[in-house]
RNA sequence: GCUGGGAUAGCUCAGUCGGUAGAGCAACUGAUUCGUAAUCAGUAGGUCGGAGGUUCGAAUCCUCUUUCCAGCACCA
């Protein structure tokens, strides 16, 4: 008997029933054959070798996709819990998926692993793979299950099988002695795994919850390919020199010393120019915007922090209080109660609003010691904050334009790979349920009037609001909260902030914060990596190297770099006592966008020899057409 | 905070079995006056993160502590 399969192009072919997808790969090309890691029937993903029944729709993927790249990681999670048990038999499987980029697996052993032990494990997993043992799925009622992970000694297996809901189906995935919980589907066979790397340890907690017992994690990652793996580990290396601590080094931007303290910053002169450019930039966007420009304190009053409900939200990542004339201080953790307090200097009308406070406010959170991570995670940072009091009818307006207005100043930093999400009400959490709808539509409109592909996240709003986040991945791929536009539903109430509307009578105010920038300090550590320190010429604190060729043309450079300053360009001269090369390298070494050599020709006809960053000489210019340039590119924010 | 791994000159790093520390770059001095990513020579620079302990003797072994790295947890 046969079936029809149709194909992604919509072609359709006869096939004998219980005919595999290997082997319908392999009728279209033994290429394709060796390649296909998935297939997916009739909208299901499916193991390759299982038989097709009946009529279906079919797709193909190979490793180079997505879902293809999953199930290999997949499989090669199980070979890698295979050969660990198989080398510490006393060891427990618990999970192990895949993930973005390749795999982990979670044991509960009680040693931890070492890097030697990594070695053998690899060695291990190698041998297993040449053995080309084949993935075998075996559907098995829960009793029978439990009964056979029971015996097995694996609680972990027993404890999810247990939570498995009634009526779905529970498989097995085994291969040689190895048997997996799990709904798969999975690769042939273990010998498509070739290329196999094992990145590092370390320990997670089971489910996920601190509270739970450690377990020991091994990363890793495969490829059908030595190449492949190659390649991946020389990007892996590339990026380490993205680094913004590294960078943050070289470029002697910023420290973090161990006599100050933990997590906080000492901003060196080019930080601090960059800082002080950022912000010229951010005060001039802002005031065109409409926004008021405020400054607050640092600390404030215990009371103030209970009014606010920071204190019983947050006091285990507060400052201790400082005593102050027998009352109790805090640092700010966040300046809203602040912006709050000159909201309610005057009385305000329905006239007054939208009202938009903006203040780059330092604020100070202790973070856990595990937490802190160059300048992304700190203990001490300027928050570009802003906070936007309005009508519920202007709303929508007001989202609208700061959604707008964040992208657009980001955009001058010229990110262009942004994640962005959409966070929605989360089980605890205060105000009224049709507050949260209102407040979460409005964000959702704003996104799709924008056209913004965005991703929910579903409960991952604050206590008090919805909010949106951007998101700015590091060298290393990992993403972090930039800016965030956060509706609060907490604070108007807490403070029963009010304005007299229309009608004469007092009305409560929605409140929405906004940082954009999100902390400068995280910006920083973003910008740097995004742009591997070769900044926008507009945020370089040197912009040209003037270099003369010796001794001689010291006065011709001189007065170059006068006009340099005179036309607004940071510019200045490199006079030490040193062949040319070597100061070209070290201006290359510094990221600085021109170099200007200038020798005899030049001093002669009023030029530059330019060489740019990166690129290399471009020729000599007039001083006055270079200077032209240069501005234009500044002001563009290219 | 948790698990594991680190901390040696300003930076990057070496230091074997426990015998009181070494290189390159940077800095400083001198020579050189140079055409697009390192001119040569010399000088100086260290309580080996900190505190205890073991030992005749500790950078090295042990304990505690500070801090960094990777991951987990957390992230208003």
């Amino acid at each position: 008997m046969n079936i029809k399969i149709s194909f992604p192009d919509g072609s359709e072919r006869e096939f004998p029933k219980d005919i595999s997808s290997y082997d319908v790969a392999m009728s279209i090309s033994p290429g394709l054959a060796r390649n296909v890691v998935a297939a997916k029937v009739n909208d299901k993903l499916i193991d390759l070798n299982a038989p097709i029944k009946e009529d279906a729709s079919i797709e193909l993927y190979k490793f180079d996709s997505e879902i293809g790249q999953e199930i290999y990681w997949h499989s090669t999670a199980h070979l890698m819990a295979q050969a660990v048990q198989e080398i510490y038999p006393d060891v427990k499987v618990t999970i192990g998926p895949a993930i973005e980029n390749g795999f982990y697996y979670d044991f509960d052993k009680e040693i931890p692993f070492t890097d030697a032990d990594l070695v053998k494990i690899e060695a291990k997993m190698k041998e297993l793979s040449k053995q080309k043992l084949e993935y075998k799925r075996e559907e098995i009622s829960r009793e029978d299950a439990i009964k056979k992970f029971a015996d097995m000694g694996e609680t972990y297996k027993v404890e999810l099988l247990e939570e498995i809901p009634e009526g779905e189906v529970i498989s097995l995935y085994s291969q040689g002695n190895f048997v997996d919980l799990c709904r798969g589907p999975h690769l042939p066979n273990t010998g498509m795994i070739k290329s196999i790397k094992l990145l590092k340890t370390s320990g997670a907690y089971w489910r996920g919850d601190e509270k739970n017992k450690m377990l020991q994690r091994i990363y890793g990652i495969s490829f059908p390919s030595n190449k492949e793996l190659n390649k991946y580990l020389a990007m892996l290396e590339e990026a380490k020199k993205r680094d913004h601590r590294k960078l943050g080094k070289e470029l002697d931007i910023y420290s973090i010393s161990d006599d100050i303290g933990a997590g906080l910053v000492l901003w060196h002169p080019n930080g601090g120019l960059m800082r002080s450019v950022i912000e010229d930039y951010w005060k001039k966007r802002h005031f065109e915007d409409g926004y008021s420009i405020v400054n607050t304190p640092h600390i404030g009053k215990k009371e103030l922090w209970i009014t606010s409900g920071h204190l019983e939200f947050y006091e285990d990542v507060m400052y201790n209080p400082i005593m102050v004339d027998d009352q109790e201080y805090y640092l700010k953790p966040m300046n809203c109660p602040f912006h709050i307090g000159i909201y309610q200097a005057s009385k305000k009308s329905y006239r007054d609003l939208p009202i938009k406070m903006a203040e780059m406010g330092t604020v100070y959170r202790y973070e856990k010691s595990g937490a802190m991570h160059g300048l992304m995670r700190v203990r001490g940072f300027t928050q570009d904050d802003a906070h936007i009091i309005c009508t519920p009818e202007q709303l929508d307006d007001e989202i609208m334009d700061v959604l707008r207005f964040s992208i657009s100043i980001l955009k001058a930093f010229r990110f262009k790979e942004l994640e962005i999400y959409l966070s929605t009400m989360p089980e605890k959490a205060v105000g009224e349920k049709e507050d949260w709808d209102k407040a979460t539509s409005a964000l959702e409109k704003a996104l799709k009037a924008e056209n913004i592909d965005y991703k929910v996240d579903e409960g991952g709003g604050a206590f008090y609001g919805p909010k949106i986040d951007i998101k700015i991945k590091d060298a290393l791929n990992r993403s972090w909260q930039c800016s965030t536009i956060q509706f609060d539903f907490n604070l108007p109430e807490r403070f029963e902030m009010e304005y007299i509307g229309a009608d004469n009578k007092p009305h409560r105010p929605f409140m929405v914060h906004r940082a954009l920038l999100g902390s400068l300090e995280r910006f920083f550590g973003t910008l740097i990596e995004y742009h591997a320190g070769n900044f926008p010429l507009w945020l370089c604190p040197v912009q040209v190297e003037v270099i003369p060729i010796s001794e001689h043309y010291e006065k011709y450079a001189k007065d170059v770099n006068v006009k340099l300053k005179a036309a607004g360009i940071r510019s200045e001269v490199d006079l030490q006592n040193e062949k040319i090369g070597y100061k070209i390298r070290g201006a290359e070494m510094r990221k600085i966008p021109f170099m200007f050599i200038v020798g005899a020709k030049e001093q002669e006809n009023g030029t530059v020899s330019v060489r740019r960053h990166g690129v290399g000489d471009l020729g000599s210019k007039e001083i006055n057409e270079i200077i032209v340039e240069i501005k234009q590119e500044n002001d563009e924010k290219k």
